[in-house]
RNA sequence: GCCCCCAUCGUCUAGUGGCCUAGGACGCCGCCCUUUCAAGGCGGUAACGCCGGUUCGAAUCCGGUUGGGGGUACCA
């Protein structure tokens, strides 16, 4: 066994989701072990616990994880291996542990040893240390922690961490069933794949001490430890399942974009030392050096990864933007009749778009009045812009010179055509526009209007000015004005 | 309660005793550009929690304090 490979590991347990604080954990194991010729990033499943045990789980972890770019076919990739296919090493070690006197039986309740605490601040209180019992029902196995002296971690984020050995009691490393706990496997399968760094949350480093103790008495080397500081919401509270937008794939049904994500959340903790923020994965990788993490917590500000995920959106090329806009514009997703869209007015308008999204998701509302049969409706700017005193003058002059023949159809021409009619009603373009702008396309806000227009078509387009034309005409008599 | 961790702009961070009247990014606020909205350009707002030390000198070292957080299972 040589040990100077860099062995990292990745264990989460099948959940059924990919919370964004397991990807960042993952990034790290994946950009250390990278960083060597044969360094291995190992992913264990932990799947102990039968109950949430479902092999589509373990499918979703892996396409998570290739969704980072942490690919299966990668040769640092080592794995998915199954805790669960482990069990026997783990009851074995236990009993090892028992027969070498590092570990005993205990037949104590949870109520007993509640009970029997002294000190309500101390665990379990050693009562069946040196009962002798022997293996038998209703009796776990408690790893003996010694009485004296400190256990101390060598964290590569935190520096020393110093436990006393008082402070931890003898801890349950086998249920009275036989099973394995975590505690025993999780060091356990370390041990047996020849993990030299674990590199995951802060929730447990208070573990640690526990599992270094068990390293030490499977007679092998702890390895190298380093604890990430947890990833907090708004209230600095560690980002909850339940409670908080946490789901790696929520965040790519919205249409950020995996190099945006990847390069936000190795920044969660992380800086390579400069100013630089916006950075190809490989280069991140080179300067990762994970004694540089930062030890407090960070908060996950969606705001600053939508802005990473604009940037990275403008810098693809328009083809790829097209591309990478593809799977919102499917017949689940959009709200068009499918037969209405087109390939090329979409190829056409894309690169007016680009510009105008942080997510891939916000493309559908950006140009779907191009295949509605019909304008949006949306109140705020059918009121904001279809005032009585401008709107029906503006449309009608607007309906009659675009029905000119002579007019080309055609973005510059169609500017200075509704920037004439505007003159003519006394308005500068940027109030002229606005009528026409919610007429055809049912919002104040959109893309550029001329471009929208020409690629519409002279038809539709006037068709919607009519249309318009009409609702104000019905709401103007009196019907239903809520103003 | 007990154990452990943490502490620089609102947020993510740079900073490792003098280069700091604290730098960058996101956000926010102006201005420019402009057919709306973006994008882009320019400028601005804003921080070393507090108290003691150490030192010629402290954001940087030490102690305390306060405030956050994590862990306290026969879960992982």
């Amino acid at each position: 066994m040589t040990e100077t490979v860099t062995r990292t590991r990745f264990a989460p347990s099948p959940t059924g989701m990919f919370h964004v604080g397991s990807a960042r954990s993952a990034l790290f194991n994946w950009a250390l072990a990278r960083q060597s010729a044969d360094g291995r990033f190992v992913l264990r499943v932990e799947d102990t616990d039968a109950a949430r045990n479902k092999p589509e789980w373990t499918e979703g972890i892996i396409s998570a994880l290739e969704w980072l770019g942490i690919h299966k076919e990668d040769p640092h990739f080592e794995g998915p291996y199954f805790q669960s296919d482990y069990a026997g090493k783990h009851r074995e070690t236990a009993e090892r542990l028992a027969e070498e006197g590092r570990a005993y039986y205990c037949d104590c309740t949870r109520e007993m040893v509640r009970q029997r605490r002294d000190n309500p601040h101390l665990g379990y209180d050693g009562f069946c240390r040196d009962r002798g019992l022997e293996p038998g029902p209703g009796r776990a196995l408690r790893f003996r922690v010694p009485d004296d002296g400190s256990t101390v971690v060598a964290d590569q984020i935190r520096g020393r961490v110093e436990f006393d050995n008082a402070t931890i009691e003898d801890f349950v490393v086998a249920r009275a069933d036989g099973s394995p706990l975590f505690a025993l496997a999780n060091v356990v399968d370390d041990v047996e794949m020849g993990i030299t760094h674990v590199i995951r949350g802060e929730e447990h480093l208070s573990n640690t001490p526990k599992q270094q103790l068990l390293w030490r008495a499977l007679g092998q080397d702890p390895p190298v430890w380093a604890h990430l500081p947890v990833i907090v919401n708004e209230k600095r509270q560690k980002l909850s399942k339940r409670r908080d937008k946490v789901a790696l794939e929520t965040y790519q049904d919205e249409g950020f974009l995996p190099e945006a994500m990847v390069n936000y959340l190795m920044l969660l903790g992380w800086a390579p030392g400069d100013d630089r923020e916006i950075m190809p994965w490989s280069q991140m990788e080179r300067l990762f050096r994970v004694s540089d993490v930062n030890s407090s917590s960070a908060f996950f500000d969606e705001q600053k990864l939508r802005a990473f995920n604009g940037e990275y959106i403008r810098a693809l090329s328009v083809d790829e933007f097209v591309e990478r806009c593809r799977p919102w514009l499917t017949p689940e997703r959009a709200p068009w009749p499918e037969k209405n869209f087109d390939e090329e007015v979409f190829a056409a308008i894309a690169p007016l778009a680009q510009t105008r999204v942080a997510v891939l998701s916000e493309i559908v509302g950006n140009v779907d009045f191009l295949f509605l049969d019909e304008p949006v409706e949306d109140e705020r700017s059918w009121a904001k812009a279809m005032k009585p005193e401008v709107a029906p003058a503006m449309l009608t002059a607007a309906l009659e010179r675009f029905a000119d023949p002579d007019l080309a159809w055609e973005a510059t021409s169609l500017k200075s055509a509704l920037e004439e009619v505007g003159q003519a009603q006394g308005l500068k373009l940027g109030k002229a526009q606005a009528p026409v702008r919610v007429a055809v396309t049912g919002r104040t806000v959109g893309l550029p209007l001329f471009e929208s227009l020409e690629l519409l078509g002279r038809e539709p387009v006037r068709e919607r000015l009519r249309a318009a034309l009409t609702k104000l005409a019905e709401t103007d008599s009196g019907a239903g004005t809520d103003s």
